[in-house]
DNA sequence: AAAACTGTAACATTTTTTATTCCAGAAATT
DNA sequence: AATTTCTGGAATAAAAAATGTTACAGTTTT
C-alpha cells in the first residue's frame, strides 16, 4: 500500500454540502434554521448536516442555538465568509487522516518524492485558496437571483 | 443520497502514483522501464502501475514496448511535460463517474445550487491548472538533486 | 411536564480505492 | 520453433472511506 494524501478534500461532497448549508442560512437571515430543514432542502440525513454543522461552528463559521425554537445561523454576514473558509473548514478533517506510506526508502526517487509531493501539493493548495478567497458566500447567493 | 462531484480528484494516490512513475522514468533517460521495477520503487502492486501506465499513454506522456525487454519510457522530454497535464490525466476517470445527485428541486437555493457549484468547481481548478502548469516534470526533477 | 430542538455515539450500508491472481499475446533470445 | 520476459487487461478480492441510520441524553421554550 502506498499514499494517502488528502489535501485535495473538496472530494467528494462534503464541501459541497457545507457550502449548500451555508447558502441556506444566507438567505434565511436571523432566523434559526433546524437540521431537519437544512436536510429538507440538500437532501441528506438530518445528522449528517448536524455533523457538519459541527464542523462549522468549530470553525467559526455558524452558531447554533439547542432546544425547542433551536437551530443555526451564519455566524457573521454572508460578504465577510469566504469560499476558501469553507474549504479550510472541511479539509481539516481529512487532514487528520493523512497517511503517507512507505516507498522504496533504497531508490533515490522513493526515498524524497513525499517530500516533493508535499511541496508541490501545498503550492497548488496555496494557489486554490487564493482563487476560493474571491468568492464570498453573499457574491454565491447572487446567482441565485 | 446526494452528490458526487469528483473534479478534485489529486485525491488519495494515483496522482502521487504517477507523477511518482514519471519522476522515475526521467530518471531513466531512454531506457525501457518494466512494470516490475517502477513498482519496486513505488512499493505497490505491479498490475496497479500497469493501469496507471496505462492511462498515461492514453495521454500521451509515456511510450511502451511490449515482450521482452520491453517497458515503458516517456514519450516527450521531461521539460515538456507539466503538472497540470498529469493532473489532467489523472482527473480523465473519476470525471466519467461523477454523478450529481438530487437536492429538493422545491427549494430555490437546491434546484439550481448543483449548477453554481459547477461554476465554482470549474473556476477553481482552472485556477489550480495554472499553478501546475508553472512545473515541469525536468523542474520536480532538479529538487532531487 | 411536554414538545422541539441539538449533540453525539454507535453501528450499518454503500461506494470507492487498492491489491491480487491469472492468462493471452508480443518481442527478444536461444 | 521453443523459451523467456515482458505488456495488456479481465476478473475478483480485500480494505478503506464515505455516507446513512438509529437511538438517546441534554437544552430550552411553551
Amino acid at each position: 500500500m502506498y499514499c494517502n494524501y488528502k489535501y485535495y478534500s473538496m472530494n467528494s461532497g462534503r464541501f459541497a454540502i457545507s457550502v449548500h448549508i451555508l447558502t441556506l442560512l444566507a438567505f434565511a437571515d436571523d432566523e434559526w434554521n433546524s437540521s431537519e430543514y437544512l436536510a429538507g432542502s440538500i437532501n441528506i440525513n438530518p445528522v449528517l448536516v448536524r455533523k457538519e454543522l459541527s464542523n462549522l461552528r468549530d470553525h467559526g463559521l455558524v452558531i447554533s442555538k439547542e432546544g425547542k425554537a433551536g437551530g443555526s445561523r451564519l455566524a457573521k454576514p454572508s460578504g465577510q465568509i469566504f469560499m476558501s473558509e469553507v474549504y479550510e473548514a472541511v479539509k481539516q478533517i481529512d487532514l487528520l487522516g493523512k497517511g503517507i506510506n512507505s516507498p522504496n526508502p533504497d531508490c533515490v526517487v522513493g526515498r524524497k518524492i513525499n517530500d516533493h509531493l508535499d511541496n508541490l501539493y501545498d503550492d497548488a493548495e496555496k494557489t486554490l485558496l487564493l482563487g476560493l478567497s474571491k468568492t464570498s458566500l453573499a457574491d454565491f447567493c447572487l446567482k441565485f437571483a
